[in-house]
DNA sequence: ATAAAAATTAGGAATAATTCCTATTCCTAG
DNA sequence: CTAGGAATAGGAATTATTCCTAATTTTTAT
């Protein structure tokens, strides 16, 4: 466990909100001002893989990070970008009953328009 | 309606599998020379929008194009690729049980190792 | 504690998918 | 037919991420 990874956890598992990896990589840098991008990126990777960190793949825009390790999803809103956790009962054993082969994970993103956009919307 | 934008609706809809932007342009390129991948991109993106075809996208990997529009779900198998569409039942209406605001769309996408991958793997 | 070996890093170049830009071409309505 | 608007071709630009390599740090064996 190196100091940059131990900060790049620290980071994610800090954050209530779900970051980047260029926000990661700004908020190690105010800690350990030499820290580069590749570092973060490779420790995130292997951080996903070894799953002490969960990826939210977002195609398009960037990824996200996550520390929260139990099963959730998320819903993204369409206007102003922010992520709020989800949960849907069972979900994962549903997949498997529907799966012929061996089940890894699987990733849920919803999109929707938050309540707060709606009001701005509608004034 | 543009020569290009149909052959492009075209190449999706009569292809049985999920189909890149890529690829699509790859086989458009055949039947009109000059199209460029630009118009395909733009195409593809309108036509999603105007719920003609859908987008399935994969983070670091390239988004796929699908013509069913009918609720579904897909699942990657990790080792050969091989993208299969998988139904939950009434997933979308639990999801907006859920939901604290408008919903849009989703996007399931399962990963899992294939049978025929998993044979191969014990050989 | 010390030297050699192994792992990780910083920094930046490279890549890959997608979007953007602009001059040109294509349609369509009058 | 022709003007004006829409769409295209072609390629440059962008963006997120991965890759590369010399230098540094960490670990291991002594």
């Amino acid at each position: 466990m190196t100091k940059q990874r131990q900060l790049i956890f620290d980071i994610v598992k800090d954050s209530m909100s779900h970051l980047s990896a260029e926000e990661i990589y700004f908020r190690a840098k105010k800690q350990m001002p030499s820290i580069s991008m590749g570092t973060v990126y490779r420790n995130l990777g292997l951080m996903v893989e070894s799953k002490e960190l969960r990826k939210i793949p977002f195609s398009g825009k960037q990824d996200l990070y996550d520390a929260t390790m139990k099963d959730h999803d998320h819903a993204v809103c369409v206007e102003c970008g922010k992520v709020v956790d989800i949960i849907i009962d069972d979900l994962k054993e549903k997949i498997k009953e529907r799966i012929d082969g061996e089940f890894k994970d699987y990733n849920l993103t919803i999109n929707y328009i938050c309540n707060d956009c709606l009001k701005n919307k509608n004034n």
